[in-house]
DNA sequence: ATGCTAAATGAAAATCATTTTCATTTAGAT
DNA sequence: ATCTAAATGAAAATGATTTTCATTTAGCAT
């Protein structure tokens, strides 16, 4: 799933939403990138589309955006803000620490570990956020060529 | 592990720092609640021990107890602040999302899931963070109770 | 097409958590 | 008891996000 001017358009007016031209170019923003933003960053590359749109509807739309599903928020460890994202369905992250790239991986299947916890302490789990941190093959062969 | 005075004060003059009745009064704090706390939390309870120390010292004091590796972190979902904890070795949260309540859990055996992705990706690991959502069985039963 | 109205927007101010600065205090070594 | 680097705290600075409120506008109803 990737979610074209189409797709925005249903889905907000299918929700009572309005399609104004900041919507539209949020979310172009956000698809035209396959990295993960802040909302800073989805502000600066949404002011080149149309430097009339403010910080604060970037935040509201991002808001929005996630509420319906288009898109996902990503938790960077220790003091790391919320970043959004582009979307696909349910998927993790996987950050690197030196370059601060990010994969999606899917196929989590945490379901035998829940299904223990759930036994184990009565919880019933609903959901679950899982990230992996760690060094990404690009800057791994870069150390490499350069020691070598 | 539930460091106590001793074990404070051993850790700190170990890697050069002072024992201070600041540091003694946080650690007391976060020791003597099985909850998860903010710093602000911290403070609350801080301040009834000693009311002389300030949020900053708390803040400084969480952070080095953390990489102390006396305390961890907690992240909530979504907009929630970074939480601070009292430890054990590596473990992991499952939140109730009802009560706030956290509870710890050990044995999360991502090591299949580890290997996989490092061979599909090239990505060398490093590290995780895995935290369930739910509802525990304490609400889960109040819930049952008001219906019946 | 035109008008209407609730929804959406944006500038500025308000919040809120965290960090920085810097003058003062103090733990721990001598 | 003295000394000094480390620790502390009050206040200010920062930075991200939210709130307010006056103005604009999308989409529906004439
Ligand atoms: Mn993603
Ligand atoms: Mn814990
Ligand atoms: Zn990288
Ligand atoms: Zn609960």
């Amino acid at each position: 799933m990737r979610p074209t001017e189409k797709k925005l358009a249903a889905t907000l007016s299918q929700n009572g939403y309005k399609l104004t031209a900041q919507r539209r170019s949020v979310l172009g923003a956000i698809v035209s990138s396959h990295e993960h933003l802040t909302p800073a960053a989805v502000y600066e590359r949404v002011k080149q589309d149309n430097p009339r749109v403010g910080l604060v509807t970037v935040y509201r739309t991002l808001e929005l955006f996630s509420e319906l599903g288009l898109i996902c928020r990503v938790h960077g460890e220790g003091k790391s803000q919320s970043y959004t994202l582009a979307p696909i369905g349910h998927h993790h992250h996987m950050i690197c620490s030196e370059c601060g790239t990010v994969a999606d991986f899917t196929d989590c299947d945490l379901s035998d570990l829940e299904e223990r916890l759930s036994q184990e302490t009565g919880f019933e789990i609903e959901g679950h956020m899982l990230e992996f941190y760690g060094r990404c093959s690009n800057c791994r062969s870069q150390v490499l060529s350069v020691t070598a």
